[in-house]
RNA sequence: GUGGGCGUAGCUCAAAGGUAGAGCACUUGACUGUGGCUCAAGUGGUUGGGGGUUCGAAUCCCCUCGCCCACCCCA
């Protein structure tokens, strides 16, 4: 072999397609519900909308990125999530129209590309399911991108979905948050592992979700940003969670969900489904009501979610969800001697052309063999052309499901097949 | 980026220094023109790749690539 796929990346085979396509469909079908519009960005973009959009100091722009110049030396990247492309469109096609307020809703399904190394669930390219909603800072519609996720776990059998929620603050509350944090472990900071010492000053909030244990134990004690949201990010948070409560929505409150992403604002969350291992968390996503203005837009309040679909799917396996097997259709055309070979051909022509799925042995081996290929194939009819059926202007089409058979005229075939199938 | 486990037929796996195997799948036949069940035969391998040790390597050693697991990160 010369040639083999590059490290991290999969190939979705055919017998993988069904379970795709089901997922893909699906949330399709429940944006349009939601009255979400689809749109496709291209998979690369100017490098600086990432490093501004998802932040210098995030482990995804510091060592995740596909970044190389093209052959005019601009500097492009490789999409490594999907909200700063969606909001770089809205903003450069001015899809909020002359309405200030108008809240935008978008949905898409895209490769994303990260420089990590690959592990069960994790992947180079991996696919993301998205939805942003732009334009309005209520918490209702926080509450809808969660329910829209939810709908979207449950139609794919998804029945053991975690929603973990939690609030990061605004940049009104966060500094006085990461003030008294710095204040609770300075005294401790050098029994900290060098990530957290590094972190201290770098990126404060990722301390939260530090695994080491000793520094766990520290921060045991630390101050919740919970207990310290401004006012107005605590109505927020109250009101998220009443509306969760209203629509029966379940969730855990974890104050350490902090997001990779630093631009987000009030509202974060994750969802967590078992059998992963420890890569178990299938989306997330939150509030993020500054990045549009930080992207050179109006101030505008935005939330949205990303859904990995690869974790969803090894998730629905680990669930044990059976894919519906593809009902038989189809007509297999089983020729008989050379005589027959031209006038299957003519067939197997003519029910394409009909609209009716049609197969045929071009090996031209023994009925045996093209029968089994038949029923190997999912074949729902096999019609079967030999000397007899040719003198008399007639088919033997036979049932592959019941093997039930019988003679017809040629010129009724096509008629009485579309009625079948 | 760090540490560990594993790479043998299309698939799932044996063979622990001495002839590379089994089951499933596939092909053909039993059944001159009828699939699924049964039986029989057959096809199929640079043992991930490269180098080394040895009379002899799937097996031991080194390098490399890939997958898996944990850390990390996140979907």
């Amino acid at each position: 072999m010369l040639y083999r796929i590059p490290r991290g990346v999969n190939d979705i085979l055919p017998d993988q397609i069904a379970a795709w396509q089901q997922a893909e469909a699906n949330f399709q079908k429940l944006c349009r519900l939601y009255n979400y519009e689809e749109v496709r960005t291209p998979i690369f973009e100017q490098t600086e909308l990432f490093v501004r959009a998802v932040g210098e100091d995030t482990d995804i722009v510091a060592k995740e990125m596909y970044t190389f110049e093209d052959r005019s030396a601009r500097s492009l990247t490789l999409r490594p999530e999907g909200t700063a492309p969606v909001v770089r469109a809205y903003l450069e096609n001015s899809l909020q129209g002359q309405d200030p307020d108008r809240l935008v809703k978008l949905y898409y399904i895209a490769p994303i590309f990260r420089y990590d190394r690959p592990q069960a669930g994790r992947y180079r390219q991996h696919h993301q399911a998205g939805a942003e909603a732009i334009g309005s800072p209520e918490p209702e519609v926080d509450a809808e991108i969660i329910q829209l996720s939810l709908d979207f776990f449950a139609s794919l059998g998804l029945k053991e979905v975690t929603l973990l929620l939690n609030s990061v603050g605004c940049p009104q509350c966060r500094p006085t948050y990461i003030k008294a944090l710095k204040r609770h472990i300075e005294p401790h900071l050098d029994e900290m592992c060098s990530d957290c010492q590094r972190r201290y000053d770098a990126n404060p909030l990722r301390l939260l979700d530090c695994k080491n244990q000793t520094c766990r134990q520290i921060l045991e004690q630390a101050p919740s940003m919970l207990d310290m949201l401004c006012e107005e990010c605590a109505v927020h948070f109250d009101t998220l969670k009443q509306t969760l409560d209203l629509l029966d929505i379940a969730y855990n409150i974890d104050p350490h969900i902090v997001r990779g992403l630093d631009y987000y604002t009030k509202t974060a969350f994750e969802f967590v489904a078992p059998g992963l291992g420890t890569q178990d968390s299938i989306g997330g996503g939150g509030r993020y009501d500054g990045l549009i203005e930080e992207c050179g837009g109006p101030p505008t309040p935005a939330v949205g979610v990303g859904i990995g679909l690869e974790r969803t799917l090894i998730a629905q396996e680990a669930a044990g969800v059976a894919q519906p097997e593809p009902a038989r259709e189809g007509v297999f055309v089983v020729t008989i001697g050379a005589p027959a070979w031209p006038e299957g051909l003519k067939l197997l022509a003519q029910l394409r052309a009909a609209g009716l799925p049609a197969e045929i042995d071009y090996r031209r081996r023994s009925v045996r063999a093209q029968l089994r290929y038949a029923d190997g194939e999912g074949c729902r009819w096999a019609a079967i052309l030999g000397e007899d059926e040719i003198r008399s202007q007639t088919v033997t089409l036979r049932n592959m499901v019941s093997g039930e058979q019988d003679s017809i005229r040629q010129s009724e075939l096509i008629d009485r097949l579309s009625a079948e199938l």
